[in-house]
DNA sequence: CGTATTTGACCTGCGC
DNA sequence: GCGCAGGTCAAATACG
């Protein structure tokens, strides 16, 4: 797990400070300063074996992060005097009680005062290159959103080139397609699993499939007796296919299931805390509230219907669908209304796509993705009601649309419910001014199935920024490096930087991006009835 | 006739 | 162990 370095705690620095431990320095080192993760090395080195650096490199240090440079100064100071650990405020009142003060003491408490006061001037530093750091990731955003939109109007043009051409054209229009599917599959598959193969748009969805499971292709092959018969769905996949999320239950009954099903993956541990965290992932749920007469809401994929229960407390039938637009695509949705306003239409995903998906679908997809890797880079201790006060994009949401998502881990599944329901909220007023998805969703002619686009795109973004900043790979920026944890850092890297303060300013530049591209959109994916409605806050 | 939907049966997990 | 509820299957049915 990664950690980052964003204070959204007012006394959180100093309250490190009390805390400083051998271990922490360690700690220090290896989590915090990620972003930068190659000169995080050099300060590494630099703060451990280089004590006599020179003053440029500490300014270096500082520009960098600055807690570094605080944990390097408490690290230099501290330890022994205990200096960082006496309340500032109270010092001089409480140690100087009239006891034997010699001049250690005081040269000590002299240290102290001097300390403080760099203490303070480097929180100052701190805060401006903060600052800075987010006018950068703004500016950048705002750069990425340009290149995307105009990418997407060479889409249009040659998608209307591709009919005069006709068959000549197709190459190209596959070209094309492969660069589209390249940018939706960076969310569509969020999981641990997203692997080197996943932004290779020419990998079947078998074999993908394979490398998200990475069960043995016989498996999968062998499996299939039924392939020739009209069940192309459910069981067809291996017993292990890891990417059916709801295949069967019970082939993934434990969040960290013992490892037997994990022997054929070399009995790597580190395959088995991915198969837990990828089951996870796919336990993981969002669901969608949103005002709705038609059946279903249109999210753009194909799905198909398989089943339909009344469930507890609810007089309102529970529809399960599955996606069909690949066979064998482990995403299936719930869909029911809300007991208390049979207008809410209730539509709860689980499960990552396993195929590209046309950008009408990818709206749901992203926003269901991304919140999913939401709700799992902190949900292991999130709280009935609340968003976890650990998973930063939570907290950066909630200051501005606290009703909009809520995470409830005591449901059978965690899930992470976006409520788009509140257009207005008469018992918050400043939610419409101050939220930049409701000002959104308060323009005229606004379809709220835009919304997790809006969502998803700026989740995407920020995707994208986290990995050029923290994973060094602006010369690559689609690739995905097969790591375990990458998920989990791609989540917390985005979740790091949407709790920026200025993610609402970027969001809103995305939202910029995505009215001026979104008609044809609108008029592929959202011809459901779902309206924008001034109904209340419900939960 | 092929495909999608309906619906009762079945399976599984969980709480008591 | 039993019952309940959620989820899925699959035969029957509807539809284009």
């Amino acid at each position: 797990m990664f950690r980052f370095p964003v204070s959204l705690g007012g006394s959180r620095d100093e309250a490190r400070h009390d805390q400083i431990t051998p271990l922490d320095e360690h700690r220090v080192v290896v989590d915090e300063v990620d972003f930068f993760s190659d000169k995080r090395d050099r300060v590494s080195r630099e703060n451990i074996n280089d004590e006599e650096d020179d003053e440029a490199s500490k300014v270096h240090v500082k520009m960098e992060n600055s807690r570094v440079e605080d944990n390097d100064r408490s690290r230099d100071v501290s330890i022994g005097l205990n200096l960082l650990t006496a309340n500032t405020g109270s010092d001089e009142s409480t140690v100087d009680d009239g006891l034997s003060m010699d001049m250690e003491d005081k040269r000590a408490k002299f240290e102290n005062a001097q300390l403080q006061e760099e203490l303070k001037k480097m929180k100052i530093d701190n805060q401006r290159l903060r600052e800075m750091l987010s006018q950068a990731t703004n500016n950048f955003n705002s750069l990425q959103m340009q290149l995307v939109a105009v990418m997407r109007q060479q889409d249009q043009r040659n998608s209307s080139q591709d009919h005069l051409l006709g068959t000549e054209g197709k190459t190209e229009g596959r070209k094309r397609q492969d660069v589209q599917a390249m940018v939706p599959r960076q969310f569509m598959d969020l999981g641990p699993s997203s692997g080197v193969a996943e932004h290779d748009v020419e990998v079947s969805s078998e074999e993908r499939t394979m490398a998200r499971s990475r069960s043995p292709p016989s498996l999968l092959e062998s499996s299939n007796p039924r392939e020739n018969g009209k069940r192309l769905l459910g069981r067809e996949e291996s017993p292990e296919s890891e990417s059916n999320a709801w295949g069967s239950p019970n082939k993934i009954p434990k969040l960290n299931p013992p490892s037997g099903n994990n022997n054929n993956n070399n009995g790597n541990s580190n395959v088995i805390d991915q198969s837990a965290a990828e089951a996870t992932m796919r336990k993981a749920r969002v669901s969608v509230r949103a005002r709705s007469e038609a059946t279903m809401i249109t999210d753009g994929c194909q799905w198909r219907k398989y089943g339909q229960k009344m469930a507890k407390g609810n007089p309102c039938p529970r529809a399960y669908y599955r996606c069909t637009m690949a066979g064998g695509c482990p995403v299936r949705k719930q869909v029911q209304r809300c007991a208390e306003d049979r207008s809410i239409l209730i539509t709860t995903y689980e499960g990552n796509h396993n195929h590209p998906l046309p950008p009408a679908a990818m709206s749901m997809a992203s926003t269901t993705t991304a919140a999913a890797s939401m709700l799992l880079s902190g949900s292991m201790s999130s709280q009935d009601g609340l968003l976890n006060p650990t998973n930063l994009l939570a907290r950066a949401m909630l200051p501005c649309s606290s009703s909009m998502a809520t995470i409830s881990a005591s449901a059978p599944f965690p899930t992470i419910t976006l409520d788009l329901t509140n257009s207005s909220n008469g018992n918050n007023p400043n939610m419409t001014t101050n939220n930049p998805l409701m000002q959104f969703a308060q323009r005229p002619g606004f379809n709220p199935a835009v919304l997790p686009q809006v969502v998803g795109q700026a989740m995407y973004y920020n995707q994208q920024q986290s990995k050029f900043s923290g994973l060094q790979l602006p010369t690559q920026p689609l690739q995905i490096p097969a790591t375990s944890s990458v998920a989990e850092s791609v989540s917390a890297a985005s979740a790091a930087i949407a709790s920026d303060p200025n993610f609402a300013a970027a969001l809103a530049a995305a939202i910029t991006s995505i009215i001026n591209g979104s008609n044809h959109q609108n008029n592929n994916s959202n011809n459901n009835n779902v309206v924008t409605s001034n109904g209340d806050n419900r939960q």
